[in-house]
DNA sequence: TCCACTATTCGAAATATATCGAAATATGGA
DNA sequence: TCCATATTTCGATATATTTCGAATAGTGGA
């Protein structure tokens, strides 16, 4: 994963609507929810909450998908992990980070590059 | 971790400079690096950096602490790692989601309340 | 084909953020 | 006290983001 994508990734989160949403379809699973719904959910017009999603699906946050008339917006774990892990990469320069510093990278920083 | 709080730390983080501050401490290590050092690092005129790590320390990701003439800036590994849980909490609602969905929440979804 | 439904794109105004030089504040030594 | 060092605050400008109604574009049933 590089820089440009966690930043944007990073911005696309950083508002109160979009990290809403972000957090209701992580929550909501892998089946997701369709965009009206999130909307009504998040009581924000239509036309506020599609540029919201559209900022986030461009961050790779989530996934769209047509249904009939309805597009299921979905969270995407793969990103939203890779995204951690940057963040803790090469944490305190190898040195003893698990222990005092509380650093603790989750287990499994090992990300597949994006 | 309440929203308001993420939303600056994600914010914060979703600057390019910013974002290269905070790595740069995170792999200093506890032990920081001094503000002059961090602009002169990334190659930032000083009064923009300051401004930069202002925002950091003001989101809570990192800790300033002053030194005989220098002032050393420091990454918080429990904030950091406080803004990671909020973005896995609930996922899937708790329904299977380690497996198939790939969410993986870092073992430790647990968070100490800010 | 025509209509209702679901969602996105456009446009324009309000708000927020980034940038950096110059001036101001704190620290420590001579 | 006076000067050099290390950083922050101020101010002004440029750029980007958020907002939402109205107009536009796909989908499916009668």
């Amino acid at each position: 994963m590089e820089a440009a994508v966690v930043i944007r990734a990073l911005g696309a989160l950083a508002q109160d609507h979009r990290l809403a949403a972000f957090r209701l379809l992580v929550q909501a699973g892998p089946e997701g929810m369709a965009a009206g719904s999130v909307s009504e959910t998040l009581g924000l017009p239509a036309s506020s909450m599609s540029f919201h999603l559209a900022q986030l699906a461009n961050a790779g946050l989530i996934t769209q998908q047509r249904q009939s008339r309805s597009i299921i917006y979905a969270a995407d774990y793969d990103a939203m992990n890779g995204l951690m892990a940057y963040l803790t990469e090469n944490c305190c320069s190898g040195a003893a980070c698990t222990t005092e510093s509380g650093c603790t990278p989750p287990a499994k920083t090992e990300r597949t590059a994006a």
